[in-house]
DNA sequence: ATGGATGCAAAGTATTTGCAACCTG
DNA sequence: CAGGTTGCAAATACTTTGCATCCAT
């Protein structure tokens, strides 16, 4: 989950093997990205890395982030909120997301039969499949303990299930 | 698909009952975001509506959707995009989306077996589940026949499955 | 040395909001 | 008539970009 040595230095190759030039900054960013868990913000991402050097400025941290989720490094989600989220490619299995609408919590699942069927609905319409996404939104057991409303305004007459 | 005389008054009952005033604008922007078929972004709805009234603000088309949206006429969606798109929850059933990484496209499907494990999901954790998301990546089988790449960038050494 | 990278500020997007005039209930 | 709604412009929030300078290769 920290940055080893070995991930380090294999995401550095990687990046130069596509022409990347790797700096000092990236070095940071890269270092800093790998040893947050779980999800992480640029302005947060932004936050910590300032803590090493001040003189790193939110655009390369935007720079570097983007170009890290262009060689697979990173992924980019987008939950709810405004802004993007960010979490390590490498040192996590694929898996998707719980998120609690109360406090915002992530918990992350994994299913291989939901995968499996997914597959098999895309194969059936002719797609070749990249990658995909999937968020279950509800609210956490510790919140319907501490009383949160569980469900959003009711609907007019509908067509859903 | 289209705003139905019924369908659209029991909207704009729902509203009333709800405290909200039901203005012409309102009637234009609902009139148009139910004929529209599929998704549809806020930027493409406030193009519509000016063709029947063009005084009408982007700023009313945002604040009518999101009142849509509270009421549970519209979901928003949240595609690879910038801006959100929105669609009726009324006129359909609940769907998840197929989108094709290369030119847009966007397929819908429900698959029962998938909603029943994602709310076992969510039950083993104790989650109280309202809505979730779910969107496949790939390319379709028309762009494919196209010659599209089907794949992104490869990738470092990854934990991936 | 050469072309990519950086910091800064400015520019872009997408969306929201303050305000005075206006209109619905 | 009261208070929600509108158009407009300004404000936000997030992200990207132009540019002169800097630095990795």
């Amino acid at each position: 989950m920290d940055g080893s040595p070995d991930l380090l230095r294999s995401v550095r190759e990687e990046a130069r093997r596509r022409g990347v030039r790797w700096t000092a900054q990236r070095q940071i960013v890269l270092e800093t990205f790998l040893a947050s868990h779980d999800h992480i913000s640029v302005d947060e991402l932004h936050h910590r890395v300032r803590e090493i050097d001040h003189s790193v400025s939110a655009a390369t941290v935007y720079r570097t982030i983007n170009m890290l989720v262009d060689i697979g490094v990173a992924h980019k989600r987008n939950f709810g909120s405004s802004s993007a989220s960010f979490e390590s490619a490498l040192t996590k299995q694929h898996h998707d997301h719980l998120v609690c609408t109360a406090c915002g919590q992530i918990e992350e699942f994994h299913h291989d039969l939901i995968e499996t069927l997914q597959d098999e609905v895309a194969k059936d319409r002719g797609f070749s499949l990249s990658h995909h996404r999937m968020e279950l939104y509800g609210v956490c057991a510790a919140c319907q303990l501490k009383g949160v409303i569980p469900r959003p305004a009711p609907v007019v007459e509908t067509a859903e299930s």
